[in-house]
DNA sequence: ACAACATTTGCACACTTGTTCAAATGTTGC
DNA sequence: GCAACATTTGAACAAGTGTGCAAATGTTGT
């Protein structure tokens, strides 16, 4: 941002300040921005939204997840890592097999919510 | 890839084939999927976030919302091209300026949810 | 036509990301 | 203990991404 450091901003006379007071006022704090855009990213990769689409509907195991989502069983457990790790998703281990599901009821609503958008986008 | 190459894929044993065709037979389409992690990842990016929390709130020009995501007025166009690009803002000219507003109700209700999924895993 | 200004665009560069391969870890049954 | 197998992890690499700078575009008022 170089432009801060210079008056004016853009033609001062331009900047609706109110606006920008009005929007900052109640803005949510970096950490929650960071924290939201991080899980939307999250899921913003096609091979992970897979993943969570198809434990929307049936608890499964990784080898299961690799096949739906047509990667190896190393790339799908990579991206189960970064969805372990936003508390996306959680898992119990019977014996060797790891069956993985979907943490909570948001990303359900998440995920269809924006089904909606697409097919609204596709009319 | 690698793994369809081969067989058994993983013990042929502990794949439960019942569950993967049943999860595979409603599943969107490859080009749904594609379209819906595209929006997301759009809505990944801190910066993008604040721009459409932003505009959920308030029309803005681009100069204004270079002030509240604090990035360039080049990074925020760069962003507003992909945001337009995936129709989640419209837009205005009015003279010089030019501006920016939610695409539909559609971008407040993922937003929102997320943000309810943030705040339940800080308590 | 010109200057002033908001916005867009092309380029460059550091940085991030998704993937596979190979090796490591952990679990089961012999 | 050992072999078989599911999963995880680390390294490496190509491809993608966000940013600022500088130049281009478009608009207004003189």
């Amino acid at each position: 941002m170089k432009n801060s450091n210079k008056v004016p901003i853009c033609g001062v006379t331009y900047i609706d300040e109110k606006k920008v007071k009005r929007v900052e006022k109640e803005f949510p704090d970096e950490e929650a921005v960071l924290t939201v855009s991080e899980t939307l990213k999250i899921l913003g990769d096609p091979t992970r939204l897979k993943i969570v689409l198809s434990l929307a509907k049936e608890e499964l195991c990784v080898c299961d997840l690799s096949v739906i989502a047509g990667v190896s069983i190393s790339a799908v457990s990579h991206h189960l890592r970064l969805l372990r790790a936003q508390r996306l998703v959680k898992f119990r281990k019977s014996g060797k097999i790891v069956y993985y599901s979907l943490a909570d009821e948001h990303m359900h609503l998440i995920v269809n919510l924006t089904l909606e958008h697409a097919a609204e986008l596709r009319r």
